[in-house]
DNA sequence: TTGATACATTCCTATATGGGAATACGATGT
DNA sequence: ACATCGTATTCCCATATAGGAATGTATCAA
């Protein structure tokens, strides 16, 4: 099997930065498709194919304006991310009780701040 | 170009389910990888697979113990997640400032409740 | 040493992507 | 009818999966 297509759920669709983009555009309000082009810096049919791709996981609505079709955002499908993701916020908030591992976090953050450069990756 | 790597960020590496699934595995504690095939139902290579992709975002880290290999979850690579999400938390909670779109989603619920069936989505 | 256990890695393949380029299409203006 | 604007779709391609199967590699036991 392959990777799950990007129209699977919001977490596939929102994985793509410039989908990202997008919705953080949207936003701010309704938008035409030319508007977001301009904003994003990318060709017209890119930003045509990452909409139709927010469209098919629901996370923007259409509407027709004449010539212009009008994009919309509806955060309702990022909520499954949010339930998901919120489980693991106290890992990186003010939680003490495991001093060992923020003890390490800040070692870490000193190493990277003076360091800098290496990545510290696996592999 | 090609979809971004799996392993680009949390945000790739997390979109398979499987992974959020082992993810939330290891927040009950450190486990050894066998555990894991044994729950999740996988065969052990695909696990090591998946392990290895969080491995090379930050989600896990490994500790050697004997012949096992134990992992334990590091949510902070999720807080960039938690972050951009949360800007759009108030679109689903009780915010009734726009109720023309309330209105819609209510209208949109009933007629799927009443017709069913019909798909309503994009093409 | 031999064997088994616990993992990791490699090879294979079908599938889907994102961008570039070209084109199709509906609405509007003349 | 025709040109143009605003968008959507199609074609092409390099790339990277996720799973299945087979194999490699430490570690521990006898």
């Amino acid at each position: 099997m392959a990777r799950a297509a990007t129209t699977a759920d919001a977490f596939n669709a929102v994985a793509e930065p410039r989908r990202r983009q997008i919705l953080d555009l949207l936003a701010a309000g309704e938008r035409p498709v030319n508007d977001l082009v301009a904003l994003l810096g990318l060709a017209q049919p890119q930003v045509s194919k990452h909409l139709r791709v927010l469209r098919q996981v629901g996370l923007v609505d259409v509407r027709d304006e004449g010539r212009q079709r009008m994009y919309r955002l509806n955060g309702y499908p990022l909520k499954p991310i949010c339930d998901w993701v919120k489980k693991y916020e106290q890992l990186w908030s003010e939680r003490l009780d495991r001093l060992d591992e923020v003890l390490a976090d800040l070692k870490d953050a000193e190493m990277k701040d003076t360091e800098d450069g290496a990545d510290g990756d696996d592999e």
